[in-house]
DNA sequence: TTGCAGGGGTCAA
DNA sequence: TTGACCCCTGCA
């Protein structure tokens, strides 16, 4: 890593492989948000940070080397060779096309428990609002804390939600999935699911325990651990993919299990990957009827 | 202005 | 396998 220091942060030299605005609307993620001159900032693990592409380097504003090392570069997964993985992945020309599309894809490594809330609040909701949920949540329910002079909240606690009445999850507009999110936390606090303890398992494996908890099916299960574990394999199908996958490759109306098993075989290891590309250009260029 | 369909799925029947 | 589900948004 060529790291340099700056009055506030720490720029990475000819970081390739490292789009800000393909990292954070690729559906991944829900507390970055674009600022008017094209950086992102957001909050993530009790720390705020800026992120801006500047030619070929990256500024990380509001951090230092030290803590860039021992917590940013894991969640921007720099120690990937994301050259490698575009590589391989576009000797499929559907694939070529989709990675030329979003080029600066990373599969971030957020934690396991806010992913875990974020995507059980985003099933069956749109992003503005599931943004907004998740921000209320925070700002209600998160350590406050300040850096370089404004408020940031991290996100709250299992044990903090868990807590909660079931009215106030819902007044942050969670609808009826609060129920979930109450009951999810419960089990969390009550070690009935460990997120932390989950490496030693399969894919398989990991996705029965996450499905374990309320609000967490198929699609929600593959998310967590595509974007916080690092399972690579795991393939989410939403409506998206089904339409991307439908139309370039499977040429008709398949279920959402067919779709994902034909994936895992066609991209095998580095299926989730894909599915950030394919995502992000179903997105991009197909429109709301599909095609 | 009001009404209604539809949204980055999951659950229960 | 199918319909209900919170609530916000876009559109007629």
């Amino acid at each position: 890593m060529d790291l340099e220091n700056t009055d506030s942060g720490v720029l990475l030299r000819n970081a390739g492989n490292f789009e800000p605005g393909h990292i954070f609307e690729c559906g991944q993620c829900f507390r970055w948000n674009a600022m008017p001159d094209g950086s992102y900032t957001g909050v993530a693990g009790g720390r705020a940070l800026r992120v801006q592409k500047i030619g070929s380097h990256v500024l990380f504003d509001g951090t230092n080397r030290r803590e860039f090392r021992e917590y940013w570069a894991g969640y921007f997964d720099l120690g990937r060779d994301y050259g490698r993985i575009k590589k391989e992945l576009c000797r499929d020309p559907v694939m070529a096309r989709a990675v030329e599309y979003g080029y600066g894809i990373r599969i971030l490594k957020q934690d396991p428990w806010e992913t875990l809330v974020s995507f059980i609040i985003s099933a069956n909701n749109g992003i503005p609002r599931i943004k907004k949920t998740i921000e209320m949540l925070c700002r209600r329910y998160g350590r406050k804390f300040t850096a370089n002079g404004k408020t940031y909240y991290d996100f709250p606690t299992p044990l903090c939600l868990a807590l909660l009445s079931r009215e106030d999850i819902t007044a942050c507009g969670c609808g009826y999935r609060a129920k979930y999110l109450s009951k999810a936390a419960e089990m969390v606090v009550a070690g009935k699911v460990d997120l932390e303890s989950l490496s030693e398992m399969s894919t398989g494996e990991v996705r029965e325990v996450l499905m374990g908890t309320p609000g967490v099916g198929p699609k929600v299960a593959d998310c967590v651990m595509l974007f916080s574990m690092a399972r690579l394999d795991a393939f989410p199908v939403d409506v998206w993919i089904k339409r991307v996958m439908e139309h370039y490759y499977l040429k008709k109306d398949t279920s959402l299990n067919e779709i994902r098993r034909h994936a895992q075989n066609r991209f095998g290891p580095l299926a989730g990957v894909a599915q950030q590309y394919l995502f992000y250009y179903a997105r991009g260029t197909m429109g709301q009827t599909g095609a």
